[in-house]
DNA sequence: TATCAATATGACTGATACGTCATGTTATTG
DNA sequence: CAATAACATGACGTATCAGTCATATTGATA
């Protein structure tokens, strides 16, 4: 489940405990149960907090506040906010990719795969509604954890694409050129008819089926063409 | 790295000179030729200091510096940091909106309109790098300005599409699903073809013919279709 | 149950920024 | 050439935080 990432961490050496008896700084990493789970909630509650008041206005103390624990204690499992939030984009991208590439297993029609990849993505979002604005704000927080987010997602998609090409599925097509016109489709229609609605009134939203329909219609005719 | 909060709002009305002799606060607007000047220097100013350092962490002080006044005058023409940027979103659409309806005067044919739009909106964004930037943190900042943004240039697509169904151009589509579509491609391209690049190396770029054909050929097959 | 590393606390510091205000300058008008 | 309204100044008042640190608590182990 956590994902403890090897390579591309943080913490460039010397996790081990210290000489001096004292605890290295810099290690972050918790030992215990007890670490793991404090450092999980105060992940989580970054999360929603970053979420309802941005990065900006969103402040350490709020997030210990709400994560029950001293401000101290955050800084014992990030060197800083900044820290905190890069990892939550890599957390959400994870997440988000995961629940879209789950929706399309056992799938090989790329039509109705990118109908279910849609379909996830809008249903993740629609329950996360947090992570898109999250997400947003990366761009000018944390440009290289963005860049990384949107690319890993391309990525995937770059893969499918190429995959349904060669079987004949679709039309010749550029890969990457329409992975990121995909991505932009799907992020522009969530904005306006999940994000927006969530903003005006408080419930939750999902993509009316009209207008779903129209929005894969459009996809089905560009991938395909004659 | 600090960000205080603006108290916004306020500022019932009353917008004339005072009885006692001592200017209404609240006015805001210049009156002669020399307050315009300095409120669009200042206008100018801040375009660049939001999009080079983004609204957070750009500072009053560091806008009128730049723009060559005291910081006392950056309130006779604005109540806050947040109205100047509020007022900028709106130029920024004034000016995206016109530069893209210029390219397609003159032309009927919805596909030529479509390649025109976009290249104009590719070029325009390439010539101004910092806007892409500004109306993204638009919102988070200012959400009832990025949602008005958006809608204005959906309005304007809706009302092409809608024309081009009639005349049998294009396919039956939903006007406004396909709107946010196809806004969705111009920005993602946009990001990853023009913005990205523009971080890494400082160079102006553009966006590689194969990658606009590419794309073209998606949108195209997805308004007309079979 | 004594020990001690891991975990937790919260007061404090240094830095920064928004917006105000009392005062000064410009230039237009009668 | 006064008078006066518009424009301009910049120091200051008031807040808010990110991050540090000396001290305290917890709980596993021997």
């Amino acid at each position: 489940m956590r994902e403890r990432d090897d390579a591309d961490g943080a913490s460039p050496v010397a996790p081990v405990s210290a000489p001096n008896g004292k605890r290295e700084p810099g290690s972050l990493i918790p030992v215990t149960a007890r670490g793991e789970a404090t450092r999980q909630r105060i992940l989580e509650s970054a999360e929603q907090v970053f979420g309802e008041m941005g990065y900006y206005e969103a402040s350490v103390s709020e997030i210990t506040r709400r994560a029950g624990v001293a401000q101290g204690t955050f800084y014992l499992y990030f060197h800083s906010k900044r820290e905190i939030f890069v990892e939550l984009i890599d957390d959400l991208g994870t997440r988000l990719r995961s629940a879209t590439s789950a929706a399309i297993a056992d799938t090989t029609d790329r039509l109705i795969i990118e109908r279910q990849g849609f379909a996830a993505f809008f249903d993740f979002l629609s329950h996360h509604p947090r992570i898109y604005k999250i997400v947003q704000e990366a761009d000018r927080v944390a440009p290289e954890a963005a860049r990384a987010y949107y690319q890993r997602i391309s990525e995937g998609y770059q893969r499918g694409l190429r995959r349904a090409r060669e079987f004949g599925t679709i039309r010749e097509v550029d890969p990457e050129a329409t992975a990121y016109a995909l991505m932009g489709v799907a992020h522009f229609v969530a904005l306006r008819w999940l994000v927006w609605p969530q903003e005006l009134g408080a419930e939750e939203h999902s993509i009316p089926p009209t207008v779903f329909d129209a929005v894969m219609d459009f996809i089905s005719h560009g991938l395909v063409g004659r």
